[in-house]
RNA sequence: GCGGGUGUAACUCAGUGGUAGAGUGUCAGCUUCCCAAGCUGAAUGUCGCGGGUUCGACUCCCGUCACCCGCUCCA
């Protein structure tokens, strides 16, 4: 597909989110707001069941009795909810605070902003063989602060003393808790604590729909593993995850998984890969992070103990020490420390040992004296975008094919074929014509339809053909047809596939039930 | 943030210095026994927002907001 028809593309399922009721932006009415959106009544259910997909496969299903096909070993999985506003302290040890507030530059010749320590690389918009600020007519401003992270005060006659941040990612909640989680629920390394929830950040140009928002919703896990599996957990994370979005319906031809090379990796990550979408409003052959699936090793809980790291010159981290050989952003203080109760009951036999205490004191020497038994987990963390994935979702979702119409010439057919779990309607009931006693019948389906919890929509409104394709366009998987058989005859209805557009008869007292079986066994 | 483009009904878009139309959709009625059918009727816009010029602005000018494209940015 030519990029004009990708873009042209991307513009129909701009207007049919508008449309029929997906995404709106937010105050519209009052001209908008650059990076906001809301979700509509159809929306909404998109989004809740692309975040009950995500949590169902990670946290209701999961059996920590046997370890999930290609898993290093069984694990636990347990999710948190933690708050948006976090103690200020929290983004200061974990790095956020100074990476996020960025000095910034204006020139009020040129009109261009540069980052303070870009300058140097970056050349002058106005004599290109010069970098910026270096020409003459370069007229800078004062270096000025710009927050990515959403200020905010604490209190009602807060000042500049109580200010906090919302977060901009959700993953600190879950390290913050590690510690709780562990005492509270009986989990063993290794385990996992997903959540999903807003986050938010001051994006410099929210762009391309909902793909960058200042506003969106994270689903995050954190998997806390020990240091000398992680690698084997990260493949695993990483493989698992990609294949969570093929198995909801994105062709892999539009989905690809990437490693992210060693220079682009995180300050604090030995591994890093991306699953990436083919986005409509992306140039043929590029793709858009849709999920980070990162290995963090043991930085995040040693930031909340220890305080802000840094690298040193020979790559280690350490913490980072202000003018007068202080941490520069102190951590808890708290040992956030795993004890492997269960690798050390094992071993201790055959290491001769009656106590850790005692395994500790023959191993004074060492550099750790407890490991491999007492250790700062090292962490995979898969972060998907809720939002993202929504949009991906649609996306590829989004297809106009050709069918017949009732004199069997061909009309255009704008159909949304999304995979059942995710569709915003499961099945709607259509009584063939509104006379005949069918609308009655076909009321008392729609009843038993939601009375089972099946979102379901009833239309008598129009001939048959157009409701098919009303439903056709909102990606209804199933349309249930009330017509003369069902009432003068044997009791059967019409199911109408989607994609197929073929029907089946079936009796009604089975629709609840066939429908739901289609939803569970796809 | 910079440069370019765009902004008229729910959607797609016409339009003119004299306060607005089409198609689709929506709604109501009749008809209709399976894929955007037909007939009849109806509702809807302060022409993105604010200001200026003008007797009069949707139209011209300025500002602003939003969207798209290109740069920049992207933990």
């Amino acid at each position: 597909m030519a990029d004009t028809d990708r873009a042209a593309s991307m513009d129909k399922i701009v207007a049919l989110c508008k449309r029929k009721g997906f995404i709106f932006q937010n105050s519209e009415i009052y001209g908008g707001q650059n990076g906001f959106w809301d979700y509509g009544p159809l929306g909404v259910e998109l989004k809740r069941n692309v975040r009950e997909a995500w949590w169902r496969d990670m946290v209701t299903l999961h059996d920590p009795l046997d370890a999930p096909a290609g898993a290093p070993a069984p694990f636990q999985m347990v999710g948190v909810e933690t708050s948006i506003i976090m103690h200020p302290q929290v983004w200061k040890a974990s790095g956020h605070y100074d990476l996020f507030v960025d000095k910034m530059v204006d020139c009020r010749e040129c009109k261009g902003r540069f980052r303070q320590d870009h300058m140097a690389s970056i050349p002058c918009p106005n004599k290109p063989s010069k970098m910026a600020g270096e020409h003459d007519a370069c007229q800078l401003t004062e270096p000025r602060d710009f927050n990515l992270m959403f200020k905010t005060i604490i209190g009602a006659l807060g000042t500049e003393e109580d200010a906090a941040f919302l977060r901009p990612e959700t993953a600190q909640g879950m390290f913050t808790n590690f510690q709780n989680i562990v005492d509270s629920s009986r989990v063993k390394v290794p385990f996992g604590v997903a959540q999903v929830g807003k986050s938010f950040r001051n994006e410099i140009t929210p762009r391309n729909f909902t793909f960058r928002s200042r506003e969106f919703e994270q689903m995050e896990m954190e998997f806390f593993c020990p240091p000398d599996q992680s690698r084997e957990w990260y493949e695993y994370w990483r493989d698992r995850r990609y294949n969570w979005y093929v198995n909801l319906g994105i062709e892999s031809d539009n989905l690809i998984l990437r490693d992210h090379e060693s220079d682009e990796l995180s300050h604090y990550s030995v591994g890093t890969a991306d699953v990436e979408y083919q986005f409509p409003f992306l140039p043929e052959g590029e793709y858009g992070e849709l999920e980070g699936v990162a290995h963090r090793g043991d930085f995040d809980l040693r930031s909340h103990m220890e305080g802000k790291l840094v690298k040193d010159e020979n790559g280690c981290l350490v913490v980072e020490k202000d003018e007068n050989g202080q941490p520069r952003h102190r951590g808890s203080g708290r040992d956030l420390t795993y004890f492997d109760d269960t690798a050390f009951e094992r071993d201790k036999e055959s290491l001769g040992v009656k106590s850790f205490k005692a395994y500790c004191e023959q191993r004074s020497g060492e550099n750790d004296p407890g490991a491999p038994y007492r250790y700062i987990p090292h962490v995979i963390e898969p972060a998907a975008g809720a939002d993202r994935a929504t949009l991906a979702f649609l996306c590829e979702a989004y297809f106009e094919d050709e069918q017949p119409d009732e004199k069997g010439k061909l009309q255009s057919r704008t159909v949304m074929r999304f995979h059942p779990r995710l569709a915003p309607v499961k099945v709607a009931v259509l009584p063939l014509i509104k006379k005949g006693g069918m609308p009655e019948k076909a009321k008392e389906l729609f009843h038993n339809l939601k009375t089972a919890g099946i979102v379901c929509q009833y239309d008598e409104q129009s001939a048959i053909g157009r409701r098919y394709r009303r439903q056709d366009e909102i990606g209804t998987p199933w349309c249930v047809t009330i017509d003369g058989q069902t009432v003068d005859e044997d009791n059967t209805v019409t199911l109408r596939d989607r994609d197929t557009l073929e029907q089946v008869r079936l009796p009604t007292d089975e629709v609840v039930d066939e429908v739901s079986r289609r939803l569970r066994s796809s």
